[in-house]
DNA sequence: ACGGTTTTGAGGCACGTGCATCAAAATTTT
DNA sequence: AAAATTTTGATGCACGTGCCTCAAAACCGT
């Protein structure tokens, strides 16, 4: 039974290992032993520490420990080469984050993968160890090899998170969002937003065979059929970042299909279909939402050839990801705290 | 001789005191008296050592600066006695927080006060002092007396935030959303939900001598006086938080106004107004738009008798309160790490 | 050159924890 | 009971910084 977890006089001290070893009755070596799970301590002696450390109410200072250790929390950021916006706004992040979490003993780096090769995802995995590295926040397409790259990183110590776009169901420990979620926010306010009485919603993403585009797609559907049923959605089209296939593919469907009163862009690059859309003559008053800020998509929110998007901050998914690996560098066992990514609609109006 | 900011190599150590001591070409003493601002420094030599600073990149560890005085942080969160379910939220987040953070020696405290007797909180903060407390986070109505007691409190060292609802434009520096943004975004909504091609909106609040309440009507009545005019927005009903004052006055608000399209709860606590519209016979299509999650307002999400919520994640707010705290008082210089709160928007499908 | 003042250096202890060593005590095995 | 083994205690250094004291050095005005 704790007393109280908090003091209630302001120059109440915390207790210290000293304090543990003299309540316990053992010495200050022994409580080490029992705080860092050395061996060849009988286990009532185990007992007798926990019950100390219940009793006052421990909490290891690990800011000493880390000093004692000259620990330093060394964080590599594994992204995607390729350079589109939203990325360079997480790059960006990351190197702003890296200053202020300095004065924490927190590194972040970045090391750039070629995020269609798992083979290489997974070698760079594989060639870090536990005293190079303390965790890793990974953005890469789900492969059964950085699966695989990942738990055995795990096992050796090094925790690896995915991060905003990644492993299916690995669910509470990603730092990003529900992307089914997404595509059903997204939809409804398509569906509220769209006065038509009937119509066509244009589908966009950059790649089918990514799983966030596959998750939006399903969510998005989902809520279109059971809430919206007098509006269709098209078949999604694909861009695979290229500008000409965008022109092509896009142009091809506006022609295809006269009745189109929507359109949603679902990868996180929207300027490329945005482009091609501008040019294209579609009926003014459709309804388009697209997803994440960057500076093109909110130009395109302020005037307007934009309904909404659905956000994730970068800063936030950031700094999140940092604290979250920090969190499980330290405590193993302990949960983890629980910081989920929020969806974020931005419209016009609160940009 | 390191330029980088950065080790290249995991084992390359940061820089300590003694470094900056040698490179500096001065003892560790007199690089003490330059770090912490202490007098008698010839300029000459504080330039010699700011020189050493930059040349090695040199940042202060603050866990071991803290642990050498034994600082550990202390904030108290100044908060409103009245247990609406908002407030429930962020009480249990605080003390959620606590645990935590008191790992890192972070200290939360509650302070209950009574919002509207500015004498009285002016009174409390007046009693703190540096040594008992490093930071207070203040969520109560903005008067020139708590102005004021901000104002000496700061000037004594400790520094204040104000948190969730409070002092206008302290813009920068509050720990919660825009209010007038967040109006914004509900008339947004609030237009293009609605698809009557005429109508009033009722706005109900729990007083609009709040500064929140008026900021979000200035909000909610500029877009849609300009982008929705075909609607209207009705006065602002006052509910003073009393179930029957609530019943009385909307009830005789939809009496007045056949011709209600939407509803729009600006309070926090969206119970009241809500029970009470559930009663009246409003036709079933009405828009109604509320602010805060909490286990009311979601359930009303959930089965459909509220469209859309606007909303600042509890948790959220509490960490990142307490995290602005930390940085405040530890570096008064350096620029706090930008933690915009952002406002969120709730639908069914995103809860 | 003198005394006085300002500036700097040297050194040491403290904070709370990790880690190492060696001896002492307790327990088990022979 | 002696020997072997396990468990515990005592002690000390380290981490990086703050803060203290005292003396040495550099500078000042006369």
């Amino acid at each position: 039974m704790q007393k109280s977890l908090r003091p209630s006089t302001p120059n109440m001290a915390r207790p210290t290992t000293k304090d543990l070893a003299r309540v316990a009755g053992v010495s200050r070596a022994t409580v080490d032993r029992v705080l860092n799970g050395r061996e060849g301590v009988k286990s009532e002696t185990v007992e007798k520490v926990t019950a100390a450390i219940r009793e006052l109410g421990f909490v290891r200072n690990i800011s000493a420990a880390n000093l004692a250790k000259s620990k330093s929390y060394r964080f590599i950021f594994v992204l995607p080469r390729s350079g589109d916006q939203f990325l360079d706004e997480i790059l960006r992040h990351i190197h702003e984050a890296g200053e202020v979490f300095a004065s924490d003993m927190i590194w972040a780096e970045v090391q750039p993968i070629d995020e269609n090769d798992p083979h290489q995802i997974a070698a760079f995995l594989a060639s870090l160890s536990p005293g190079d590295v303390d965790g890793v926040a990974i953005m890469a397409p789900e492969t059964p090899q950085l699966r695989d790259a990942m738990t055995r990183l795990a096992e050796r110590g090094v925790c690896a998170l995915p991060f905003i776009s990644n492993q299916a169901l690995s669910g509470d420990n990603l730092v990003g969002i529900d992307n089914r979620a997404a595509g059903k926010t997204a939809a409804t306010l398509m569906g509220r937003f769209i006065h038509a009485p009937r119509g066509q919603i244009l589908v966009i993403a950059e790649s089918m065979q990514s799983r966030d585009s596959l998750e939006r797609r399903l969510g998005f559907d989902q809520v279109i059929n059971h809430s919206f049923p007098h509006l269709t959605t098209l078949p999604s089209l694909e861009t695979y970042g290229s500008a000409e296939r965008a022109e092509r593919v896009i142009t091809a469907a506006t022609q295809r299909n006269p009745d189109i009163v929507g359109v949603y862009v679902m990868s996180s690059e929207a300027r490329i279909p945005l482009e091609v859309l501008e040019r294209t003559d579609l009926p003014q008053q459709i309804v388009s939402i697209a997803h994440e800020r960057t500076p093109f998509t909110e130009n395109a929110l302020r005037n307007g050839s934009i309904d909404a998007l659905i956000t994730q901050d970068p800063g936030h998914l950031v700094r999140s990801a940092i604290r979250r690996l920090r969190a499980l560098s330290d405590n193993l066992t302990t949960s983890t705290s629980q910081e989920k990514i929020r969806i974020e609609v931005l419209i016009a109006t609160n940009i």
